[in-house]
DNA sequence: GTCTATAAGATGATAGAC
DNA sequence: GTCTATCATCTTATAGAC
């Protein structure tokens, strides 16, 4: 009895985790595969098929969430800047580019914080920082700055979460400008 | 049957409080009654009798979490700090001194995340936010460099929960004077 | 490849003993 | 003021039909 029967394996898997990503996004407590099976318009058992456990299901999430900014980054690249720690210019244009950082801040919050408390599926996202740390640490920004630099990016996704307003596109921009600015003293 | 007869009412509170607050900071996934009366060392019931549902012992969470840091920022105030924007000085001071970032951050990171998601100590833990990005906005700081301060201290505190290492004093300290260094201009 | 049915365990909350 | 016992509900996961 195939429900989905327009659809390869592939597309109800991404099916299944667009919407949980869409559960947690608005700050859920919890995520229930009968809850994911319901928004993503699948049965629990076939849910289940796709995803054999919970944890399956979150680290898919997490590895999601990882290559999507691996993605932005790659998307920030800017050809015409061959000077000096081009790469921490290419991460803060990536981070606030309000492409990214508009509407999906809070929402990628919520969800990285709930990963977070899952063991194995905040193994993936701690790789993936790490990964990118020890990118950005080897670019030749003064540790100092850099510390600076990666607090404010962070802080800026943070924010909507705990009430405050998402930014304009407007003050991104300035945000940036004043952290870019930081890497070519 | 009184388990705990050397203490008063209040001190049994906030033994539960205490409990809960490091079972969260922990990064746990959940917070059950049983699992924070059996780290208070009270029955379930007794838990109970305090807190009469969950909700309510999340709320009363929220409340001291947000009166810790009231605390830390009148702790923080510089009385021989009369010039303008003070208030902000004296923000970025509290927020990332050692005392409270060392060690606390990651943990009180975690135990805010998990807050944020239920509904009514979401309310507690944003209006008291509110409330000092009210006093912050009116201290006389740029907008643009406030919004890049504020930015700054969030992510600074959220960097351990990604995984990163906790700030060393001497970091804090670095990151504090380029942050005051913004109030001066 | 997806579904139903159900087992097995955990959880929040109540009632009432002490 | 704190405890035990119990209930109704929810949740993950399995087994097996279609």
């Amino acid at each position: 009895m195939s429900r989905k029967q327009g659809q390869t394996a592939e597309q109800t898997r991404e099916d299944i985790l667009r919407a949980a990503a869409r559960l947690l996004a608005g700050g859920a407590a919890k995520l229930t595969l009968e809850g994911t099976a319901k928004a993503a318009q699948v049965s629990k058992g076939g849910l289940i098929y796709h995803f054999p456990s919970k944890d399956s299901l979150l680290v898919a999430l997490a590895e999601q969430t990882v290559a999507a900014f691996r993605e932005d980054l790659e998307a920030a690249q800017d050809p015409l800047d061959g000077e000096a720690r081009s790469f921490t210019r290419c991460f803060i244009r990536a981070a606030l580019s309000p492409s990214v950082s508009g509407q999906k801040t809070r929402d990628s919050m919520f969800l990285m914080s709930f990963l977070l408390r899952h063991p194995e599926a905040a193994a993936v996202i701690r790789s993936g920082e790490a990964e990118l740390t020890e990118q950005l640490a080897s670019d030749g920004v003064d540790p100092d700055t850099l510390a600076l630099i990666i607090a404010a990016t962070d802080g800026v996704h943070i924010a909507p979460m705990w009430g405050g307003k998402e930014k304009t596109a407007a003050e991104l921009e300035r945000i940036t400008e004043q952290l870019l600015a930081l890497t070519r003293v």
